[in-house]
DNA sequence: TTGAAAGCGTTACCAC
DNA sequence: GTGGTAACGCTTTCAA
């Protein structure tokens, strides 16, 4: 394989040549750099990354800590996975992957030993180890989730607002009595700030009276919350879900009870609630743009070098079309 | 941040007997290994990556190639990605992402500059050029699925097993018309071998009468699909499914229209069975399995140089506990 | 059992 | 506008 010695010696002129031509960070003749570039296609040469990592000291490389689920969810982490790589690209970086079940360890190794630039964590606990983690070593990094006690940059959706928001539609609609299904990572410690966010939006909303259940995202499980929630309303009328996992046997189960007196309003992205049974009026989570977002955050403090700051996304009402 | 230089000067040894000391490649006196480790541990000094690299010529870097879906099949994607990362790290290697949208350019690209030591390319086409590039660049490497022409090692189901399997299941029940219910995917080209081999054994298999149609994975997809079905066959009393993302609305319309003659047996990993609206007896799909092989695989060409060889599961029958 | 020193292939500073 | 060259931090051969 050409190294950069050979190109510059094909092109005539010496390697920190052919390296300001490739980095462009250096005025070069249009001549010279058509030679050098020539050269480069002739031989084919692609940079070394570690020699250059290591001469730069930096890698081009961010890390990302994605979590791992086995139901619906794993859909909304790829599309978060695969924006955060496009964003990356796009800045010429790569992704490497960071074990969400090894913790802070895994964050601290894969910072000490400079394989990454930054890092993007998924996920965050009310009180995060790893964002402490991260924070305390002073890499570029953006957090999704609203970690308690950390200055790192956050990106999130304002779920408070978000379960306010499925409340006064389903008031508006008339509705006699509200549950709002949750997700047992609701229950900590350390739980996440998502499912409390939610509840505390979900309570404080004015309109018809309210029950909060956490929901196992199975049938039987799901078939147990309704009993529930049923005892603890005089009349269910309405449903707010923040458990995408849960969606598909509530809604069967919802038909086979005939009870389509019950409006069910999920917190879920888009293209989950496209996959539905029946299409539904939902409050988006806008996944693509929450991914974008958190990966320019970290490009920023990539580049500019420049203080990040957070992001709290608004909530919007998608109605079924 | 401590370098071996301060590492070897703390511990009184020169840097050579540090790095020895690390990588264990040579014999050394418990005495200096105890004085060195202490060292490292005082300093918490961690090696730089980028240097080891460049030094000795690996990366200790793995790619992957993994698919973006949207559906219930991100779920299995993400075992997949998840168990190779597990195994990775037990080998003290990371897993870095390729873009599975960026094609051949992508893995040329992460392979010319040397920022990884091997990869796995997972959702291979029949005809996948993606695996040529590969085999033609000489990095080891493993890919799922069986493409044609290739002499990579390979490591899948064996979906014409898996979908005769199934069959003859439903044979032993006394079916009398069974349909496949194939993914959109196996319109080519290129198409999935995974759905073609599943098509030819499920044709092959000796049983009651079949056909076979693509489904699209939403409600009136699966609709629509029943009713073709319904006209190839004089009667239709069991399903052969190899289309996860379509399994929930197949078991709702089938309930909602009463149809509880119909048995449906999916092909696909336990962890989606599981949760479906009704247990069912189903041919598994590996995952796990799948993918620890898959980087074992790869980890054999790196380590021992050897060559390595493909795997193809056996398919077996798992019933509805 | 250990050490010295020559790379590994870039980048970027300092000259010209 | 271009070239020489000293890092970058490690691994590994050669010598002792």
């Amino acid at each position: 394989m050409a190294r950069i010695a050979d190109v510059a010696r094909a092109a005539g002129v010496s390697a920190s040549t052919v390296s300001y031509v490739l980095s462009g960070r250096r005025r070069i003749s249009a001549e010279t750099r058509e030679r050098v570039l020539q050269a480069v296609r002739d031989l084919g040469y692609t940079p070394n990354a570690a020699a250059g990592a290591l001469a730069a000291g930096r890698t081009r490389t961010i890390g990302l800590v994605a979590p791992h689920c086995e139901d619906l969810t794993a859909a909304i982490i790829q599309q978060f996975v695969h924006t955060i790589m496009e964003v990356a690209r796009g800045r010429d970086h790569d992704v490497l992957l960071i074990d969400p079940a090894a913790g802070s360890a895994a964050l601290r190794r894969v910072i000490d030993s400079h394989l990454v630039d930054g890092v993007i964590l998924m996920d965050t606990d009310e009180t995060d180890q790893r964002a402490a983690t991260l924070e305390e070593s002073g890499v570029p990094a953006v957090v999704l989730g609203t970690p308690e006690g950390t200055d790192l940059p956050c990106v999130d959706l304002d779920f408070a607002a978000a379960a306010a928001l499925a409340v006064s539609h389903l008031a508006a609609q008339g509705s006699a009595g509200v549950a709002l299904m949750s997700p047992p990572e609701l229950v900590g410690p350390p739980g996440k700030g998502y499912a409390r966010h939610a509840v505390s939006g979900f309570t404080a909303a004015p309109g018809p009276p309210r029950t909060v259940r956490v929901c196992e995202p199975t049938w039987p499980g799901v078939e147990a919350w309704l009993s529930s929630v049923s005892h603890d309303l005089d009349r269910l009328t309405g449903v707010v879900v923040q458990h995408e996992a849960a969606l598909p046997p509530l809604l069967g189960l919802l038909r086979r009870h005939h009870r389509d007196d019950v409006t069910v309003v999920p917190i879920c992205p888009s293209a989950i609630a496209r996959q539905l049974e029946s299409p539904l009026d939902h409050v988006e989570i806008p996944v693509a743009e929450m991914a974008r977002t958190a990966a320019e955050t970290l490009f920023r403090q990539l580049t500019h070098a420049g203080h990040a700051t957070s992001h709290l996304f608004e909530p919007h009402l998608v109605r079924a079309s």
